[in-house]
DNA sequence: TATGAATGAGAGTTCATTCAT
DNA sequence: AATGAATGAACTCTCATTCAT
């Protein structure tokens, strides 16, 4: 690299921009973790130290920077179950991913904003894909083994998942770990030799479509 | 009896007066349903083709209506379960008392956003507590028939249906019926057998309070 | 040394935004001025020619902005009264005092509902207490010259302000110059020798207090 | 007066009509007594036991009901002054219609806001000039006696009444009885050998219609 | 005729987004 | 590139006045 660098202003990203988007993500999750979606970008962007003019030159708008904070999120997520699929009991494998995802979202309102579908947008889903896919594989080996039932499909623990976080979204604050028991009652209804379903699972792909379509009913930007 | 009557409505409401009231009412519910508490009193109030001023004589503000189309809500479901006490096999009425609830929350947003706790206020407790007794029993007989674990009680029917309902909010306009796949792994939860659930219960009390909480978080009303 | 700097502003405020604020407040002072504190926050703004937004930005409420109006006018006074201290003739002083004041009501109906009482507000006291100060040396001066009877206070002067700036809320516009009628008839009232006062006046303090009750009864925020 | 005079509908009103409107110009004075014409139509009907529409019937507006109001204030002043004209002493008359006046705003917040402007109405008007005719009256006895100084009209009367009004407006409720304070300086002010006044005072006329033109700049029916 | 329900323009205030500095 | 000031549509709620019952 020549030290004439002024001459060529491309390069994907100087160095303090990459670091202003960092800590606006950051900020973000801080704010929206304690205050949901309902929070102002400029709490957001003072949260970071940095004024709103700088979050617009990063994000097109608030759905493009709550998208990165639940983009982190979901790779957190995917990184969680990379790990799992080299777990020896592959039952507890799914018992701890069920409970990574609980730790998260008890933690973080906006995650529970983001899966119970109130907060997400378009640009979300290759992040979306990349986490299920292991996850597919997850369940996979728990079938294997004979400990999940056979029906059941990574977008239903997925649906699972939500579906517990619209408690946590409720009760966690004032009863942290509650929702461990009707994780419980969920796993049972995991195991097989249930009653059959009598409705086939969505796939990968309309699991995202579904949330998309919610949350656009939902908020109208303006 | 109807558990309002307690209220004493002051004056018996002039005949078109009611008739508004219950215009609004409906036409809350339509508009509720469709967009949920976001919408604005001024559509409701066209919905139902009086002006903001109307709706703003019937109830002191848009929670009012909001509660007042919750109630309704939590009254059929109320009236439901009470009827469900006297069907035959114990099971199958815990099984159409969720059906009940998951027919009722799939057409509506508003019921949602309520179960979900996004929108409930104080004056609601009430008819809060006329919906759990009943259920209370309900929880019971299926007990004593052997079909339901001991250690579930009627708070924990509540968090369920809650949580399918937050399912709903997302999937059923697009899936409609998707939710009896994950109602009918719910249930599994609930037959006896089970591996035991590491948290109690709220009780009823708790249950409201909670969503209280929540709520007082989520909504600010100015 | 301005009285305001106690205050100490957080940060300089930026120079288009600080010939805003300038902006705003003569728009203010303008359009109070015709209208009364009646006018809107968007009318002001307007005349300003800002949005109601920016007004928002300076100011935290309608309140806060009529409130900066009337501190600047009472500085005004203040200002005036000090350079009067150093009059020859006291009485003239007083005189002067009062006509200066005339001629600042004459121009402005907020003035005018501010010393009427209809719109001040609590942080209001510092700068009415500073106004106070040098007015009692100058009735002090005008006492020890023996021209203005020994039982009069600079609390009366301000209630006898008041009382004329009444007037000159109804009959200025129509009739300028009309309240130097009353003016000098307020003033032989002022003069030694007359009928004794048969209670005593308030104090600056209870003057104030007085003032603000009054106010809050009649005007109420949202 | 025949019994058959349901044939001949148009007397100038039905009795119980011509109570209605007593009820509800006595509620008025009640509800503007304490509250101010801030005070809303409602409440004042209901204050009467009588709905709005009944209000409407009788009154055009909210302001005519108000004029109602302040007519029936001046009839009680125009009377009090007839009765001080035959009074021994003309001084005392002149003192005792001060007293008067400041013992009836003291008690009626509307009668202030009448006075002081805020709030009249054109129908006003011939209350107003049969309440001058006789204080003219009672300032000339007066002036014959020496007591008054000749350059004083009645006019100078009502607008000195106004001023002290306006005192009562702030400080009457917090204060009772300060008002004298300056109600006696203010009768200083009338003795005869003070100095010249400067401006001429306006007639009567004159003094109405600029209480008139203040009003219409001051309130905007819609 | 009396009632009180209905109306809707308007007020104060917020906040996502734009744009001048 | 970063800032934060400016914008204005939108939202909730009030109240003088009208009108159906």
């Amino acid at each position: 690299m020549s030290p004439h660098e002024n001459a060529a202003p491309p390069r994907p990203l100087r160095k303090d921009a990459a670091r202003n988007r960092e800590l606006l993500i950051a900020a973000a999750r801080t704010v929206f973790a304690q205050r949901g979606f309902a929070a102002t970008l400029d709490d957001v962007a003072h949260e970071a130290g940095l004024g709103v003019g700088t979050a617009y030159r990063h994000f097109a708008n608030k759905h493009e920077l709550a998208t990165a904070v639940a983009q982190q999120s979901v790779d957190r997520v995917s990184a969680r179950v990379r790990e799992l699929l080299t777990a020896d009991d592959p039952w507890q494998a799914v018992v701890d991913f069920f409970e990574f995802a609980m730790e998260m979202q008890s933690q973080d309102r906006g995650v529970r904003e983001t899966l119970t579908g109130s907060y997400v947008w378009e640009e979300f889903q290759p992040q979306f894909n990349v986490a299920f896919e292991p996850l597919e594989k997850l369940v996979q080996q728990a079938q294997d083994a004979g400990v999940v039932r056979e029906d059941v499909t990574a977008s239903d623990i997925g649906v699972l998942v939500m579906m517990l976080c619209a408690l946590g979204e409720i009760a966690d604050y004032a009863h942290p770990g509650l929702i461990r028991r009707y994780l419980t009652m969920t796993l049972e209804g995991l195991k097989p030799g249930g009653a059959p379903l009598p409705v086939p699972p969505l796939d990968t792909e309309q699991l995202f479509t579904t949330i998309q379509k919610h949350k656009t009913a939902a908020v109208r930007p303006r």
